[in-house]
RNA sequence: GCGGAUGUGGUGAAAUUGGUAUACACGCUAGACUUAGGAUCUAGUGCUUCACGGCGUGGAGGUUCGAGUCCUCUCAUCCGCACCA
């Protein structure tokens, strides 16, 4: 009979499901692994970047299973989002109704996959029992401090009709519909992530080389520590004046105290509350104002292409150390939300103020010595037009001038982040309820723990205009929690980002305690952290700074113990293409998976996947290169009846042929391979080529011992990679056995009678010898100079150099 | 501009500590079997040369008996961030 893929994809997805085989067991003495890919959000079908991340998971998954570790390797769905409300207002479908249905359908792709996940831990975000214990989170982070409401300016998505968190704005638009973003203000709820910044950056050490160098930059850049130094600058008494004694002036800061008497202006940001101050009582010339509101409109890439603008304010501030009168502008380029929105601008130390101060004609002094003149010289140097600082190193004038500004009480060293608070109200529908009410004597008070879960009332209407649960007739009216008086629910939703940054201890809670707790302890003792975790690059930031940021946050308010890190390893897989581009709907260069798996089976899908390239690097797709990898099977299967004896064979390997000991050397290279590429490396795509040769090895001699052992054990090498095919032929061959626990490498394999020796005249390789392993270094060399006569003619041998197994090198003058 | 990576046949890619560069697969060429083949099998396949040979891991140097691998410089491509004071 030949390989019929879809008979026994079929047979043996059914006995798994029925053995429950992919449960991981209660017994917590047992070695545990943890393998987690990336859940999918419940878009309706699977891609072929969901095939790539599963098999992966999958190939480590069944790998630790069969060396008796106890696994856990769930899946469940990211399933709250914007998507389902589109579908929605496309083909008004309800979002729950269109999400569950969509994720019936997926569960069936992924069946048919063969992969080996938990089936009683599966869950969806939307299920209300997730977002139950998600929002008592959310309760307790407000009663510690961790969550606050506060109107400022959000970025806002109009396509979307909602906010949007800083990490997903890419270069300036949203990440889901790349409309550009517009920034508006208005009040929403905040995730305090600021206050993990240090300890964010700091524990990026404990995941060097566990997680892609990569990822770790770029979460260290996104954090952006830097140090300076923080001071006021007041106001002069005629602009305090101006200002209606409002201000006494505004903070900024500097990572460059060592040029600070060279500072010629200060500039604001347009959003500035001395600006709008100004603004208010129009105290600027009406085409100015009109000028600053129209920066204040712009969005950030439009603020970023449009150069360079500002305006002068018509006041002044006191320089600290000088008692110098300096002017204050409004600049375009200065941002509100870093710094105080407010900076020293030193036009000869750094390139941005001197382009600034060279439009406008402002004054320049050079404090660091080594510049030219008419340029910003940001180098180093020793100090000039510093007073008592002259003739300092400017690398050590920095420190010196931050401890005067402390002495005398005029500002602070201190260190600033580029991170922002998470924002993580979202005007939508389609999300997990903010749990809190507006009381008109109370204010923001949290609902009571015992009535959780707020759910999303069903009867909404969705036009995509608005925010739907706003529009509710009746859902958000309630009383308040504390003094039963009328309120208004909350109607903003949470991010759905909040979501997926506590899964990971969702798996781990055993599904018995799902209904009492929304995290166990001791069960995420157990099973965290993730041994290894597996998903796109495209989560760098987003998601793997929210998860690693709520665990310690998680951790601090009590809801688990000591954890530091979630995810211990990290793999990153690369992007499936098609002709050089990524996959995608609107290019039509899709493949689809269960078409795929129609015409070849599961097995070949994952075989092809893994074996077209390392899992790290991009997958170019090649249908012909698919058939090469549903042929290889084929042969596989087709080699089964070689097969003699169903147990590993005891073989005598000194009475065997040339080529029959070849084989077995080709088979247990094969074997010796697989530890380092299913625990370090995942270099799948060798170990299957490995597995190819060994066949291929065995297929020039016809031993049926030497065949037996073979396939033994390529069927136990790949059975991670393609299950089916392995657990059929195991089955038959073998009674399952070799799918049981480790083989041993045998090292008389390895051995043989003669070995072939490259030989090489100064580094070239010119001939081959075929000397005795019993060898001595004489016989090689004499052996090896014969060979290569014909080159050392003439020559003098000054040096022979004999590489053991591998090559003489001869070297002749 | 800053940060991270990657450059090896026609293509996807291999190559412990520096030790026979191109394993494995695709493609291509030729042949066999076939009514036929997008099936299967066999052989060949880095470039160049009639040949001996020469040249070959983006480029240029260097270290070494020996470099894809180590060092210096350089070029190209990809990804992320980007007026962060």
């Amino acid at each position: 009979m030949s390989y019929n893929p879809k008979e026994i994809e079929n047979k043996w997805q059914v006995k798994w499901s029925e053995q429950q085989a992919f449960e991981p067991k209660d017994d917590k003495s047992l070695e545990k692994k943890y393998i987690l890919s990336m859940f999918p959000f419940p878009s309706g079908r699977l891609h072929m970047g969901h095939v790539r991340n599963y098999s992966i998971g999958d190939a480590m998954a069944r790998y630790y299973r069969k060396q008796n570790y106890n696994v856990l390797h769930p899946i469940g769905w990211d399933a709250f989002g914007m998507p389902a409300e589109n579908a929605a207002i496309k083909n008004g479908r309800h979002p729950k109704e269109w999400t569950y249905s969509n994720i019936d359908y997926m569960r069936k792709e992924l069946k048919s996959l063969g992969l080996s996940f938990s089936e009683t831990r599966e869950f969806a975000t939307c299920d209300e029992l997730y977002t139950k214990w998600e929002q008592e989170f959310i309760i307790k982070m407000y009663e510690e401090k961790l969550l606050y409401r506060e109107s400022t300016t959000v970025n806002w998505c109009n396509e979307c009709q909602t906010v949007l968190a800083n990490e997903q704005v890419e270069e300036g638009c949203c990440w889901r519909c790349d409309n550009e973003v517009e920034l508006k203000e208005m009040p929403g709820y905040y995730l305090d992530i600021r206050k993990y910044a240090d300890e964010l950056l700091e524990d990026l050490k404990l995941l060097e080389g566990k997680w892609p160098s990569q990822v770790l930059a770029m979460q260290s850049n996104w954090i952006g520590k830097s140090q300076g130094l923080e001071f006021t600058f007041k106001l002069s008494d005629a602009s305090k004046e101006k200002l209606g004694g409002k201000f006494e002036g505004f903070e900024v800061f500097t990572t460059r105290p060592d040029t600070i008497y060279g500072v010629t202006y200060t500039a604001l940001a347009p959003e500035h509350p001395i600006v709008k101050e100004l603004i208010k009582n129009e105290l600027l010339d009406a085409d100015v104002i009109e000028k600053i509101t129209a920066i204040s409109n712009m969005t950030e890439v439009e603020r970023a292409k449009a150069g360079k603008e500002g305006f002068e304010l018509g006041i002044t501030v006191i320089h600290p150390l000088t008692n110098e009168e300096i002017p204050v502008w409004v600049a375009n380029f200065v941002l509100a939300s870093y710094g105080g929105g407010a900076v020293m601008s030193v036009p000869t130390h750094d390139e941005r103020d001197f382009e600034f101060a060279t439009q406008y004609n402002l004054p320049l002094k050079y404090v660091i010595d080594g510049g030219e003149e008419g340029k910003a010289y940001t180098g180093d140097g020793v100090l000039i037009n510093s007073d008592e600082f002259n003739g300092m190193k400017n690398s050590e004038a920095k420190s010196a001038i931050i401890k005067l500004f402390e002495e005398k009480n005029l500002g602070r060293g201190t260190t600033n982040y580029k991170l922002r608070n998470w924002g993580v109200s979202r005007q939508r529908y389609w999300g997990a309820p903010i749990p809190f009410v507006h009381c008109k004597s109370c204010g923001l008070v949290p609902e009571k723990v015992e009535n959780l879960p707020i759910a999303l009332p069903e009867d909404v209407e969705i036009t995509g205009e608005g925010n739907p649960l706003e529009k509710h007739p009746t859902w958000s009216n309630c009383s308040c929690p504390k003094c039963r008086a009328e309120a208004k629910r909350e109607t903003d939703t949470l991010d759905t980002f909040v979501q997926s940054s506590w899964y990971q201890f969702r798996y781990a809670t055993h599904p018995d305690k799902w209904n009492s707790c929304g995290i166990d302890k001791e069960d995420v003792n157990y099973w965290l952290s993730v041994d290894q975790y597996i998903g796109g690059i495209e989560h760098a930031i987003l998601h793997l700074l929210y998860a690693r940021f709520f665990t310690k946050a998680l951790r601090d308010i009590g809801f688990i113990d000591n954890l530091k890190e979630p995810f211990e390893r990290l793999l990153t897989q690369g992007m499936v293409l098609m002709d050089g581009a990524k996959m995608s709907k609107s290019k039509g260069n899709t493949v689809d998976p269960d078409a795929l798996i129609e015409k070849y089976g599961a097995d070949t899908a994952r075989l092809f996947t893994l074996f077209a390239a390392p899992p790290q690097k991009e997958l170019e797709w090649n249908d012909s290169a698919v058939e090469g990898a549903f042929r290889f099977l084929k042969k596989l299967y087709a080699r089964k009846s070689k097969v003699t004896t169903n147990e590993l064979p005891t073989i005598e390997h000194s009475s065997l042929s040339k080529e029959e000991k070849l084989a077995r050397a080709k088979v247990y290279e094969a074997l010796q391979k697989s530890v380092d590429v299913y625990e370090k490396t995942f270099a799948f795509n060798t170990l299957i080529a490995s597995c190819m040769e060994a066949l291929n090895a065995l297929d020039k001699q016809d031993n049926g011992l030497v065949w037996s052992e073979g396939m033994y054990i390529i069927t136990h090498l790949l059975e991670p990679i393609t299950p089916h095919i392995c657990a059929e032929l195991s089955e038959e061959l073998f009674s399952s056995k070799n799918l049981a626990g480790k083989i041993e490498v045998l090292d008389e394999v390895f051995e043989q009678d003669t070995i072939t020796l490259a030989v090489a005249v100064n580094g070239k390789r010119r001939a081959e010898i075929e000397v005795a392993s019993s060898a001595f270094k004489d016989e090689i060399i004499s052996q090896a100079k014969e060979s290569v006569a014909k080159w050392l003619e003439g020559k003098n041998v000054v040096k022979e150099i004999v590489v053991p197994n591998k090559m003489v090198n001869l070297v002749v003058k």
